[in-house]
DNA sequence: GATCTCTCTGCAAACCTTTGCATTGAAGTA
DNA sequence: TACTTCAATGCAAAGGTTTGCAGAGAGATC
């Protein structure tokens, strides 16, 4: 029943490596045949089968894609658009769900390893050392988390933390929170870096609330523990945090912004329907989806996986590419961040007026923060 | 490099058949044997070649996912089910978008087909007749569409928009409208049909406008239209776009659900985070996901796609399964629906009051419409 | 002790494609 | 004409696994 290479050679009356040239080589084989080729294979409806190619290439022309939670709204338009980019160049992608569980990825890179080209880590929970380790069983691009000697998509986060911090501070905010991410997520640390840093330079307290769940009810739960803390803005480790924190300040009679300024992190879609709306630090999620896909790509094709006589070859001068690309983030200013306890005060320290929003580059236009190429 | 059954046959002094036996059929194998190859493959980091296993077995143990719109709220829930269902079973999941196009819907089947045991089609844009065809050439589950003859998981969303039709009229609406969705949507013909029938039984008018596309912006941009349909309450679609809705009117000052009552479809997580909170049809997404993802798989295990001596063996008493799986729908009513304009009058025709919002049958627990067995 | 049964293992073909090498034949060159 | 060159095609091996069949023992039965 189903047509394979045979059929299509018998019905062009040429040998099947000829078939298999006129998809693989065109320019070796004679124009007339192709076509006769290209009309039998169109009217039996050949499509190569991918096993049978993969098997003999060593490329699956398959991609991983490892995502904490799929339901966390940061996630789908990273997911949507690696997904495209994929496609455009003939690769499809397997989506994995870990539940942000760093033993189910493990597993998970472990079961696709062999049956993709590469794997592209978003957000992953695991240990640096794990991550460098199953590099080494299959090309990895490792999406918001900064590692030595690995690709890696980052978001600049700092950047996006010291400019909400500015923000707030401009504000007249002097006691601020930070509704910190789960343990294991470099973005949190980063967050709690970059804040830290910048409430310093500003003159504020910063009081760091978790480890959280990063989900909607991660942020309901600490609503109670924000009040206690006697902070006048929170600056949360995502949108879905700040939207439970919003939640449950209103179950809670506190009212946003007018006693507790919240800014969230990634510019998720709902962020622009809650009342007050969000102010956020916006993440290029899309972006990071299409370029961690062409760097695993790009990586893919350096490296020639030949099995052909893979007894003898011996695998020298392996490259890695190990470029590290760094995307801008923006502050969105919407309604729940306004004016603290200080406002029009002059500030303690630091300059008088915050830097305004940060305008985004190009969309899909990486900033390279590093490049090279090692020899492992 | 990669270590192959061989490496583990070597190592552990038998026959390579002997060590796919261990993998694939243990109780052939003695439980000695079976201990030693198994460390083997540990110690090895054996993981079986799925490309090769694919082509003797003529099973991949992948299966597509062809999504309208990863990006809407309604389908993440659904990957997640599905994706976590099928690795249960040690099934693999391509993901795939087409952002809600029928023609990519359709070239999506054609590249899937070769390389997958059966594809779920989810809100299917394409037509009837174009899915019949393609179902002859890869196993399909259809979600959110009802087809003759071919398995499909559904949504009771009939006896939802009866739910919602009624919850209103009870509230005293008598001029209604529905914003429907896209064109080519199962789920937005059936909204209409059952919309229609009980505002008739109810006594009041349905405006229908649209269709529209599936957004929030879908939704916003008819917000005007729906200003000036002069009615009290509007069913929309989904709840994406009775969120754009609320967003719509509320630019335009008209209040929710105070002057209009809103109604969505799907009971998307964010649906209880706008202001007002979203009255709407929740509808079992993940169970949804699991289901299919089993019918799929049942029907897979149900023909031997026998690859072995292809040339001679007639395909005959193939079986098809055509069990069309019906999932209930609830009502959940929140804030964005109020009392009408007729509110405390007698209503005219039907009965009294409305039967009250509907409890959800036990979750992942469908009830089973129609199921047959059809040889073809 | 001969025969039968049964469990376990090995052998080898098959799945579909790619690709290095060999072959063919025509065109170009001397 | 005899030779080289080159484009186009065919040949066959290889890739990792599964599986029908057959063979080798061991144990049971008479």
């Amino acid at each position: 029943m189903p047509v394979t290479i045979r059929d299509v050679a018998r019905a062009s009356g040429v040998h099947i490596s000829t078939v298999s040239r006129t998809f693989s080589a065109p320019h070796l084989v004679n124009p007339e045949t192709r076509v006769r080729v290209l009309a039998c294979a169109e009217d039996l409806g050949y499509r190569p089968n991918r096993a049978a190619r993969a098997l003999i290439t060593g490329r699956t022309h398959n991609i991983g894609l490892i995502i904490a939670d799929i339901a966390n709204p940061f996630f789908p338009p990273l997911i949507k658009a690696a997904e495209s980019q994929a496609r455009h160049r003939d690769y499809h992608v397997f989506v994995a769900d870990t539940n942000e569980d760093a033993a189910a990825e493990e597993e998970l890179v472990h079961a696709l390893a062999k049956q993709v080209d590469g794997v592209l880590l978003c957000s992953p929970r695991m240990s640096n050392s794990l991550i460098e380790q199953l590099s080494r069983e299959v090309p990895l691009v490792v999406v918001n988390r900064q590692l030595a000697g690995l690709p890696c998509v980052l978001m600049d986060v700092g950047q996006g933390a010291r400019s909400a911090i500015e923000h707030l501070a401009g504000l007249g905010h002097r006691e601020m929170a930070l509704l910190a991410g789960p343990r294991g997520s470099w973005t949190s640390r980063e967050l709690r870096r970059a804040a830290g840093a910048a409430a310093r330079a500003a003159g504020a307290d910063l009081t760091v609330i978790g480890p959280n769940p990063p989900t909607e009810a991660g942020g309901l739960a600490q609503a109670e523990q924000v009040r206690r803390a006697g902070v006048s803005a929170v600056l949360a480790y995502n949108d879905l945090m700040a939207i439970g924190l919003l939640e449950g300040l209103d179950a809670l009679g506190v009212r946003v912004p007018q006693e507790i300024s919240v800014v969230g992190v990634d510019d998720i879609s709902l962020s622009r329907l809650t009342r007050p709306k969000l102010t956020t630090v916006a993440t290029p999620t899309a972006a990071a989806g299409r370029t961690a896909v062409d760097m695993l790509l790009q990586q893919d094709t350096d490296l020639p996986r030949t099995a052909r006589g893979g007894g003898s070859t011996v695998a020298v001068g392996v490259r890695r590419t190990t470029a590290q690309v760094m995307l801008q983030t923006e502050l969105v200013i919407r309604d729940s961040t306004g004016p603290g306890p200080y406002a029009g005060r002059e500030r303690p320290g630091a300059a008088a007026a915050g830097p305004g929003p940060h305008r985004r580059a190009d969309p899909g236009n990486p900033i390279v923060a590093a490049g090279d190429v090692v020899a492992s």
